[in-house]
DNA sequence: ACTCAGATGAGACCCAGTGTCACACGCACC
DNA sequence: GGTGCGTGTGACACTGGGTCTCATCTGAGT
């Protein structure tokens, strides 16, 4: 029934193929696609709510010393989970990338992930915006998650693993910038308001930068 | 015809309406309603290619020395956007926020966003972890965005812009750990009041250090 | 063999979205 | 005042995803 689906979504592309067909070719009638899989796109995506509840139950056993590796190995059962299904992976990649509407449903469910770390993320940590620094740091973990997942998806590596320890390497990194509140930023922000053209006061910031 | 979509989603939730009920209201035909919004969902989400285009004009005018001013600027537009319009942004966020359809939606356009800047941040940034650095620091800002503007949303706080540079301030204070080493960087960012459009005046602050 | 439960099939139905055709309106041009 | 023309509008048929209901089948337990 799924290799059906994906059979005809490559010959005939996702649009162009009815559910209709879809169930020719598997052999079952149309009650029994949809009380299996509820909609057309469901067929791609399959059982992603039950990787949500085992990431779920991974970050339980998490806490604020532990807040990293958690979070880490939480991402890292998703990219495991696309790893693991190996081919279907890379059909569904091939359909996410050309289907707007598939796109966007993926593009929800990371989401859904995103969420599960903020809100765990938040509980842990105790800075004074933790609500700001738990949203960006879920962010990063999914977007360095992301890359990595992509670069595998294209083909562009073949080790995604340690890739993507480099990647959390890099998201971590960030975070240090605000454990030590102090250290002065190097971008200068200048706010002129005269009435000299504001190319010539470009200029003059520009020289005084250089001087 | 927006009014009546509205008020009817207010009065009965947005799937339990019809598009026949909405145009029954507005006193127009269904013709006119698919012609004018293309899809249901379309009456809620207006115009946002338009201030997708208004954005990319805006990035296109920076540099890897203005990269900062230009993608704060760009997505303070969205934010700008969301508060000129209101109630209405209030409004839909309550749909938003109950319609998982909508929500999804939503998040979609968003992420667009942050391809536009992820796009703008690699050619800018020379880094040799470019393409990670641009993926996170794209998603930082939109992330970074979010979060006020949910804030702004909620009832939260009646400053938005303010909290929006706070929080700028915080995603780009991670990228301070991308620097190498302490080298003391010659960025500068230039903020100039004047009544020329802000593009122009990055435009020419940029020209201006490239010297 | 009997029964009950769960899976399947058949078909009616709703609604979003597309496409086509016809009609009305405003407007130049003759 | 007609005549052509582009545009916006309505009417309507049609496709296709998704829901619901009811009938049928199958298989395990007694």
């Amino acid at each position: 029934m799924v290799e059906a689906a994906f059979a005809l979504f490559d010959e005939q592309g996702y649009d162009a193929t009815t559910v209709e067909q879809i169930v020719e070719r598997a052999g079952v009638s149309r009650s029994t696609f949809f009380r299996a899989f509820g909609s057309k796109e469901d067929v791609i995506f399959p059982r992603h709510d039950e990787l949500q509840s085992r990431m779920e139950a991974r970050l339980a056993t998490g806490g604020p010393a532990t807040l990293r590796v958690a979070v880490v190995e939480a991402a890292r059962m998703v990219l495991d989970q696309y790893v693991a299904e190996g081919p279907l992976a890379l059909s569904r990649y091939r359909l996410t990338r050309t289907v707007p509407a598939l796109r966007d449903r993926e593009i929800a469910s990371m989401i859904g992930y995103q969420r599960l770390f903020r809100d765990r993320l938040r509980a842990w940590m105790s800075s004074a915006d933790a609500d700001l620094h738990a949203e960006l740091l879920a962010a990063a973990v999914v977007t360095g998650h992301n890359v990595v997942l992509r670069r595998w998806l294209r083909g562009a590596t073949d080790d995604p693993a340690t890739e993507f320890d480099d990647a959390m390497d890099s998201v971590f990194a960030m975070t240090r910038a605000w454990d030590d509140g102090g250290a002065p930023s190097r971008t200068a922000v200048v706010v002129v308001a005269s009435d000299r053209p504001s190319e010539e006061v470009a200029a003059l910031v520009e020289d005084a930068l250089r001087g």
